[in-house]
DNA sequence: CCGACGATGTAGCGTCGCTGCATGGACGTC
DNA sequence: GACGTCCATGCAGCGACGCTACATCGTCGG
């Protein structure tokens, strides 16, 4: 019962397949492929079943997946062990966020862990569909992710995945500020009966927030754009080729937009820090995501 | 951080020293030694410090050992939760017990368990003195031990190693059917002065017992012959060598040995089945576990 | 129907961990 | 105080295990 080839069954898992594990794990297909064997073998039960020509895993090999968690957990915890004798919190931290959650959490975060000595964290921006964030994780140390407010839960949560909120940020209506409503200070659904929106691509987290305002409005929205980048989106907003929304602590940059907050429709997104259940024992991991939550808390308290 | 190489931590630890820890494990000394200078050089402190010609943990080595159990034991829950799909709580599991236990215990438990099918139990006499007896949880899955009544707990108790209880045996006092006090239906300890007494040698789980009946009487008990078989002691006490402290529903059987309860002084002992924790997370173990509880029911609940 | 992708076997190779033996230090004994 | 014994540790040699590379088979899209 290797437990290197337990991670590797997770991986499997959470890639859906042999080729997406080997990559994540750096090894060849070749080689993935025979440590399910090697596991299966063991087992006594046949782990993962074809289909199409993919695989996935059987009820045992789930079942096994989830037990290699708590492998996973209690090897981690016994490196942290370690590691409070040799007083080392120290390493490398890989941290991902999405674009608009990057440019919001990132700077201030990599100041603040510059002051901590010794742990070095890697950043990447990672904007993914909805429900290819928590495979993230397997890459990534902390994954930073959104989703609508009162959206679904993460796949997976609570035994396979770690979930620490960050903030809850507002969607705005983003409109020039040669528009007509641009002198209110707050918007209902049914005025913006009619507008060309600028939304983001299908799938990704806001879209569901804007189906939401469109049936406070009665009218299925006009999407003119889909635009996933918010910094676009807002320069095309101020160049008059639409209305959008967009994150109030994220958006409002630009002099040619003025941000409108929403009434009578709950419309927000969730931020939130996504980690494996192991990765979330490394002691430096614990100290970065402390770190982030109080840039989260911090970034929340100045705006609102 | 290998799995192996924890385990072996946990084994040096229990077993006092790498050769111990070697010859349990199946493997040289030095396949051992050279284990811990894996870990060791992994950790990046020294987890075992020379004393003298043996070696212990440090305070790292020990922390690193705690947390080695919590691995074994999500191994061992990996295991199980496969099992569960093949339906095979099969296998053989090693059963110890020292001496009286053996005989009152083991004989009903193994008819009990061959109606289990498919569950092999291999049984061991281990009589040790009371602080080894954690120690052979390390070559046997079931340790049956005893202890005096008020006695310390187990060593490691908690964490390292899991306590079943069995049962309570009140300690009788043994004598000739000739003697005085063979009419009685109990003595008291100060009825007791100046007799010769038949006990178990020193550091085994009695002799404390014995102590706390002679601190009743008042008198530093005469310590005639130091006999550890409890049925041997019984046939020397039939002969008039000697009275005794036998365990009641294990002694008894001679007829030329009268029984008496001890009023006053609450003399008896604790018999208990010691696992290590991983082991404990094994089906096969849990069932057998399981008979051997109910065993330990009958038997007192027939006898009492 | 063909091309591409994905998973799985097989040969070959490197590496890691074990055994066997030799060394050095510590305790008990004569 | 010297010797023998026991214990832990280092080093050479060997075997085994797991990886890469390549070939094969089945499946899906064009």
């Amino acid at each position: 019962m290797d437990v290197r080839a337990l991670e590797t069954l997770r991986t499997v898992r959470t890639q859906g397949g042999v080729a997406a594990a080997a990559a994540v794990l750096h090894l060849t297909p070749s080689a993935v492929s025979q440590q399910l064997a090697a596991l299966s073998r063991e087992a006594g039960v046949p782990l993962t079943e074809r289909v199409g020509r993919g695989l996935r895993l059987t009820a045992a090999g789930d079942a096994l997946a989830d037990a290699a968690v708590d492998v996973a957990v209690a090897v981690e915890r016994a490196r942290a062990s370690l590691a409070a004798f040799t007083g080392a919190a120290e390493g490398t931290v890989r941290v991902s966020a999405f674009q608009s959650g990057a440019r919001l959490l990132l700077p201030p975060l990599l100041t603040r862990v510059r002051a901590l000595g010794g742990v070095r964290v890697e950043c990447s921006d990672e904007d993914v569909a909805q429900d290819a964030f928590p495979a993230l994780t397997d890459r990534v140390d902390v994954v930073v992710a959104h989703r609508p407010d009162g959206g679904a839960e993460w796949a997976g949560d609570g035994s396979r995945l770690r979930v620490v909120p960050l903030l809850r940020e507002p969607l705005d209506v983003a409109v020039p500020r040669e528009h007509p409503l641009a002198g209110r200070d707050r918007v209902r659904a049914g005025d913006l009966v009619g507008e060309e929106w600028i939304a983001v691509r299908e799938g990704f987290p806001v879209a569901t927030v804007l189906a939401a305002v469109a049936a406070g409005s009665g009218a299925a929205p006009r999407i003119a754009h889909r635009i996933n980048d918010f910094s676009i989106a807002e320069a095309m907003v101020a160049a008059g080729h639409g209305i959008s929304l967009l994150p109030r602590f994220t958006g409002g940059g630009h002099p040619g937009v003025r941000l409108l907050p929403l009434a009578g429709v709950r419309a927000g997104r969730r931020v939130e820090a996504l980690l494996r259940p192991d990765t979330a024992e490394r002691l430096v991991v614990r100290r970065v995501l402390d770190e982030l939550v109080a840039v989260a808390a911090e970034v929340t308290g100045a705006s609102a």
